[in-house]
DNA sequence: ATTTTCAACTTGTATTTACAAGTGGAAAAA
DNA sequence: TTTTTCCACTTGTAAATACAAGTTGAAAAT
């Protein structure tokens, strides 16, 4: 019992939006009014506000004056990121995920596309790839590269039913903040056409991301390939 | 002297926002302390406090605590589609937009790739095109759609200088305030091709986007063609 | 000179209180 | 019955206040 240290506010969100995405509250139906929250969970008004402004920012909720907080599920253009998830990437086909490399840690590719600090580079690095496939078709193959910064425990982790991101965030109280991304639109070569079952030179849409965290020097970096021939990339924000 | 109605915190928004862009707070610099901003444009600090965490929210600054606010410009994954502005989407190349279609009110297109509101289609929409030119090769063709609801005097306005987004958001208190947007790679039609200068077949960048405001029914509505030959999209988030 | 301590800053969290403004339904008036 | 008025609810804005916690540099101790 040592997780208590988080501030009021976030307890409060962190408990909404388990309700929300779990379906204790249905899309479309309004969340109990603040002045409910408060009585309830024994706080006052503006920390309320606070863990709610927190959900609208983040698209769990839309607030309208006079009326109360409706519920908008599935939000999250972190989504196409998630390491087992719900993903809002792709419509409601069957989604099917598969490891091409487990969680490992090793040091950072030389040269890396994108530049990383020094602390994150003496750190090394955990690596991950996966590739996603809808329907028998291979859609999407990423690769992910994560600072290996206090982080114990994380490689013997079960990714099961959870993503990346949330993990990262209840476990290790790591948010990410921001991001830059670079989207391209390249002609298949050789070997991500066999992957993603295309003929080379049909078009695939290429990611390259970097992640802000609130933590210092704790960035995360993906390269997704997509193959849009029957997909396309749907994302909320 | 009339639009005072804004709320102070937002007030306090629109002046920082303004320095920040136009550079009177340098990159990697620190805003006033909150204190200092209470007593220079007395309020109290949970109003500064509430300017500032929108400024967060947007990108503008990133605070520390302990610290201070430090200035982060240039934000705006939004970039993409303002009507010429400063524009994150690319890198620092010079950069030409050409008004291929001025902003005209027009009824909506028959079919709408998008769904819209009874409300939407009642009131009709403006219309504009644009080619946008890097080093004499266009690299983007945009298509807008925005609803005609209560802009007074929208298409008599000149864009010079400043973004659709900043106008809507100063002159008619319309807020983006979320958004889906569809993402594909495509071979480039002949259409397409000759308008950006491709060969037939080569892969182009294809967005779809709307996007939510705070004023009800009103969803702007763009369709994107990139040219990633030479250049990507690139967006801060 | 070097290290440690501490005081003065910064932002973070939280309470309490008050009134403004939008929504929706029930009661009152037509 | 239909319309209007109004009240009780919602969220929005704002003040005044308090203490916690991280940062930094100067003063004090070594």
């Amino acid at each position: 019992m040592a997780e208590n240290k988080l501030p009021q506010y976030k307890k409060l969100y962190e408990s909404l939006r388990k309700h929300i995405v779990s379906g204790v509250y249905e899309e479309g139906s309004l969340l109990p009014s603040e002045n409910e929250l408060c009585a309830v969970h024994n706080m006052t008004r503006p920390t309320v506000r606070h863990a709610l402004e927190a959900l609208v920012q983040d698209g769990f909720i839309q607030k309208k004056q006079g009326k109360g907080s409706i519920v908008r599920k599935p939000p999250q253009d972190i989504g196409i990121l998630s390491i087992s998830g719900t993903s809002s990437a792709i419509g409601k086909d069957f989604l099917q995920t598969q490891i091409l490399q487990k969680p490992e840690i090793m040091s950072w590719p030389e040269p890396f596309h994108f530049e990383i600090s020094e602390v994150e580079r003496d750190f090394g690095c955990i690596y991950m790839e996966r590739l996603r496939i809808v329907n028998g078709q291979p859609v999407f193959y990423d690769i992910n590269h994560i600072p290996n910064i206090n982080l114990p425990r994380f490689t013997s982790r079960t990714f099961e039913n959870k993503s990346l991101f949330e993990i990262l965030r209840t476990q290790y109280q790591i948010e990410v903040k921001g991001g830059q991304q670079k989207l391209k639109a390249l002609k298949a070569d050789p070997k991500i056409g066999k992957l993603l079952n295309i003929k080379k030179g049909d078009p695939v849409l290429y990611i390259e991301r970097k992640l802000f965290t609130n933590r210092e020097n704790f960035n995360i970096y993906s390269t997704i390939y997509f193959n849009s021939e029957k997909h396309a990339i749907f994302g909320n924000f």
